[in-house]
DNA sequence: CTTGACCTTCCAGTAGATGGAACCACTATC
DNA sequence: GATAGTGGTTCCATCTACTGGAAGGTCAAG
């Protein structure tokens, strides 16, 4: 398979699979012609990488978790380990967000949204004077 | 005030000050000897800047509010609405986020964790037939 | 033979800083 | 006056995870 096949069949640009090759999340083959030829385990690969980096792991993750997917001897825990660790991630960026949702929203609503230039989120970025 | 007095007054690191006025956020005036001398208004706008990156706004985001700012005669309508678009932004990421979580949560604790090879986590990735 | 779709490499750019090197300025002390 | 320490300066590189584009090689069809 050329590097267009994977990319349809994985969903993923080709840039991106290119992208993983230089940074060695894969090792394609190369045709008399200097092409990229992929085999089915590469398919896979991409694949499983390409979910997940929708999971929000880091490319780091995906490489300790490809390293662990491709080792039959792996420990379970390892894998949890890693997947508690972002799970720990989410939760903290998802509270910071919550947070700024509120304090936001808050600001969105207090303001006229008119013509006259006075404005409680300017004012409130302005000078918070505790909090 | 040297560039150390502004970062401790205002929380932002001193790398960070020059980076906005590297990218033109902030005009601090310079001493002879070459130091940057800051008046009470850039402190006043580094706070704004710190605040406003804090509400998780864009850097371009920053520098339109900064624009509406010092504009007199703005209209709030120009800062609601660039308030209004950040937020439905958060939105949209909050719930990427959500859906993550659950997606990660449960795979989390369908993994045994233990010194096995076998991983939920791992096969689902692997392998998801639909969705 | 040419066209077009595909492939290749390499270089630059994105956001928003951050780290470090090499060097200059100021103050205090010996 | 030499020195140490703290703070300032610039510039260049690095981070994440790609993405865009240029310049050029390859291949199948007409």
């Amino acid at each position: 398979m050329n590097i267009g096949d994977v990319a349809r069949l994985s969903g993923l640009p080709a840039k991106t699979i290119r992208y993983y090759e230089d940074i060695g999340l894969i090792k394609p083959q190369r045709s008399a012609n200097g092409y990229r030829s992929f085999q089915t385990s590469d398919l896979h690969k991409l694949a499983f990488l390409g979910r997940a980096r929708a999971l929000g792991f880091s490319i780091e993750d995906c490489r300790q978790l490809m390293t662990l997917y491709e080792d039959q001897s792996r420990a379970s825990a390892d894998v949890k380990h890693i997947a508690r660790d972002h799970l720990k991630r989410i939760d903290a960026k998802l509270e910071e967000l919550q947070q700024m949702r509120v304090t936001l929203a808050a600001l969105v609503s207090s303001c006229a949204g008119d013509n006259r230039p006075d404005c409680p989120i300017l004012a409130d970025l302005a000078a918070k004077p505790e909090l």
